[in-house]
DNA sequence: TGCTATACTTACCCAAAAGAGAGTGAAAAG
DNA sequence: CTTTTCACTCTCTTTTGGGTAAGTATAGCA
């Protein structure tokens, strides 16, 4: 066993938090912080409401199957209602729900950090790039 | 092809906002908001200064590979600062920058939100599956 | 008769991510 | 001499993510 956690059992550990609790929430947010979701909570914001392919056009580089699948997952979890007019061609609408859009705005601040601090950690990632290189010269000299 | 962000070139979008900023910040939440990330930020925020053995026990169920995999990341994102000390057996202490504790900040966001909505969630996703096996019984009765 | 439009679903496949487990190095303790 | 400790690193295997392309249904138009 290499995994880490298992330590965990004989070492004793203060944990002041139910440990049931925050499994849930990391589980939620292992869910809900993907890639596409949060594209999806995005535009969805941004447009209200909106039909499978122009939804797909809005996100990006996103294929049908992806798209499909991270809808399917969001409504399962509540985030947004699908709506189907009985039509043809078809007509599927999507919008976010209020838990929805209460989920956006809660990446908002995600959002604004990563706005504000694109610039410090473009250059962090330089830094550490020619550190690692320096590491890598030889010796000599 | 398949891809949809294909038709995005014919059809004349509204896109107030700078497309290459969106990019660029896309990109940063990509990086920042994984899971492992996230966990270690939390982690750090609540702990303080921690060895590399004892982050991994907090975290939880993470691999040694992933969890050397993130902290490198972290590191070279600017996130937190990676201390060595030169003894035998080894001793590597790890805690936030600045930076990395805005991130968590930003973050908290999110976590209060998985902790309200957790049992909506629950509640949707058990709803959700109910109706899908509803439409799966046969049609008789 | 056949083409188009729409929102998918299915099947197949590949590449990347992640996990498991063993190995490493050097000192100090037994 | 052997064992332990720590923070990894390496290799191997499994799992997941995701792309591509084809198929489906049906009304309306040419």
């Amino acid at each position: 066993m290499t995994n880490l956690s298992t330590y965990q059992k004989t070492t004793n550990l203060p944990d002041y938090n139910d440990p049931e609790l925050d499994k849930l929430v990391r589980e939620i947010i292992e869910r809900v912080a993907d890639k596409w979701t949060m594209l999806t909570l995005e535009v969805l914001e941004e447009h209200g409401q909106l039909r499978f392919t122009r939804l797909g056009e809005l996100i990006g580089e996103i294929s049908q199957k992806m798209l499909t699948k991270t809808l399917r997952q969001m409504e399962a979890d509540g985030l947004i209602v699908r709506t189907v007019f009985a039509v043809v061609p078809p007509r599927v609408e999507y919008r976010l729900t209020e838990l929805g859009s209460s989920l956006g705005e809660a990446f908002c601040g995600v959002w604004h950090w990563a706005e504000q601090h694109r610039e410090t950690i473009r250059q962090s990632r330089l830094a550490f790039q020619e550190a690692a290189l320096r590491l890598q010269e030889p010796i000599e000299r």
